[in-house]
DNA sequence: CATATGCTTCGAACCGGTTCGACGACGAAC
DNA sequence: GTTCGTCGTCGAACCGGTTCGAAGCATATG
């Protein structure tokens, strides 16, 4: 393989000379560093990516982590990690992509190496077991979820709450009184997934603050128990004419339920969704819905971890906590009801 | 940042005992090995992988090139990814994920600069042009997907002439005689999505030897455009018994369509599909289907690498095209036809 | 007793970049 | 005609590992 040597060589000068021809770091003839890129083009010379990060502790890599938990919805995933990918390919960085379950091992692992100079955890947990490990490293991080404790951490989340809000006023708003909220399964909350209490407690609030009835609910996540789940909540609340959804698999099971039990939206019940819009396509639904824009997540992480890589050594910026605002996307399942 | 050095010091011995003692490639007395793992463990000695990388030119990284097309459907290819990295951990390998479109010019970028042993590509195009690249990179590389010239590759994928012939098959031993196959869109297959073609060609050659009529048409993988085009298909064919769906957003799309219709699965029409478990699982599809499994090609795509990146320069192993053998899960969605 | 043998350990070179300090040449200023 | 500053280039050191050849020492052998 072809080296820095070979280059220089080629050119008729020395490896640092060449060095500083191609990085321009001190200032060359013109006519030398003609020479050396010429050399560079004839002789295909690409650096050896490990030898440089040896010499200058950067190895243009981002650390991703990304926890494919039970019964989450993995190809949600798919679009934080495309958000991070592409944007980390922009600014020049390559991905190493981290799947293991146990994270913190993992983290601890790619950081005290030195093959990364930065992480992206995804799917924060209140009390993520990897934040520990984070702390300790060299390396900066940056989160797209939001834990209980965000000292020295640039996060990166939905603001929940306001969705939550946001759901419950537009139906009220509408004219609705009484509504259902189904959320992720329970023990996605318990391990760790805040942002259903968080969104939950906010509707549970506003519910009662704008003087209505909001039943909350946790839902399953798989099938055939989500079929009998919305139908057995369904039939528990008769009433009620506006159902939020803030769960995938209850979103795309939620058509044929409603066709089965002959439901018309919106004449017969009002919806609105929580999920991403790229969700909303896949699987083609058809329900307004507030979106989580996972890949403009994934863009802002990479953007403040890669300014804050690029910081000179002590001199550290305030650390940011970021929540992105819901937007609700009108797709006609909401009206007044009957 | 603690080094090899420091490790030495603490123990008493110089760097290349404590390197040996480390990786045990030298006779080094047991208490000599002690004094330096404990020195190890006091300070938490990690090793630099750049270093490591610079010394031993193996960076114990494997690159994942992943194409994410248009239209085609983006939730599979994580299932893909998943028994890639999972396997590679295994072996002590991690993951750089590349997405980038130019995927030749990527693929260019990390083998020259040594940044990874070797390189898994996904979504194999039948003329692909990462192969180039790959041919003359200098590390090895394991394709999912068949290209029309393997040569001096290994390469894995599903059986899918076999898949073909299995659907059309199984409904006519169940006694149908008027089938319907609904592939992937026209430009997935234009695009060099080969695999397309040879299941319904092999489906095609298969109906024909059996004496029954199959059409073949090609549909959409974005809504609205499948229901409409699904439904046209079975308004153009009303004598039509069986469904044969090779097509991921229409098998989505087609509880709710056929429901609307009023048609019963396997009453009035029986379906077989050709997807993953996964997808099947995470879409709550009633379908009988023939699986791909992805993490099962994942999986050996990687032991593959691996297998060829460990072998002694000049020795080379002949190179395997192996095609995993289709299996039809059955859902109950096949029955004689009325 | 001299030499061969085996077991441990050490020193030095090497991988392929980057970067610091120094040096020679040249033109400008006094 | 010195002296100074600037510009362009070079040599050497360094990053942190691995690995080869050799040396030291104890024991076995002739």
């Amino acid at each position: 393989m072809v080296n820095i040597g070979d280059v220089a060589r080629a050119a008729g000068v020395s490896r640092s000379t060449a060095s500083y021809a191609l990085s321009g770091k001190r200032a060359i003839s013109a006519e030398v560093r003609e020479r050396v890129d010429e050399a560079v083009k004839t002789l295909g010379y690409i650096p050896n990516a490990g030898a440089r990060a040896l010499a200058t502790s950067q190895t243009m890599v981002l650390g991703l982590l990304a926890q494919f938990l039970e019964d989450e919805f993995a190809p949600a995933m798919l679009q934080y990690i495309l958000g991070v990918t592409d944007t980390a390919r922009e600014l020049g960085y390559d991905i190493l992509l981290v799947t293991e379950a146990d994270g913190a091992h993992a983290l601890r692992r790619i950081t005290d190496s030195r093959m990364v100079d930065g992480v992206v955890l995804l799917n924060v947990a209140e009390h993520d077991v990897r934040l520990p490990a984070l702390r300790e490293a060299p390396q900066p991080g940056a989160l797209i979820g939001l834990p209980a404790d965000c000292a020295g951490l640039d996060v990166f989340d939905l603001d929940f709450p306001e969705a939550g809000r946001m759901m419950v006023d537009h139906l009220h708003a509408l004219g609705h009184r009484e509504l259902v909220l189904i959320s992720q399964p329970e023990h996605v909350v318990t391990r760790g997934g805040a942002y259903v209490w968080r969104l939950r407690d906010a509707a549970l609030e506003q519910a009662q603050k704008r003087g209505i009835v909001l039943h909350a609910v946790f839902g399953e996540s798989r099938q055939p128990a989500v079929g009998r789940d919305v139908n057995a909540v369904l039939d528990a609340h008769p009433s009620a004419t506006g159902l939020l959804v803030h769960n995938e698999a209850v979103a795309a099971a939620l058509p044929s339920i409603l066709h089965e039990r002959g439901l018309t939206v919106p004449t017969d019940l009002s919806v609105v969704g929580r999920y991403s819009d790229e969700f909303a396509k896949t699987f083609s639904l058809p329900f307004s819905s507030i979106e989580s824009a996972p890949d403009r997540l994934g863009r802002m992480a990479v953007r403040q971890l890669v300014r804050r890589i690029g910081l000179p050594a002590g001199r550290e910026e305030p650390y940011v906590v970021r929540f992105i605002s819901p937007e609700l996307v009108d797709r006609g399942s909401t009206a007044p009801p009957r």
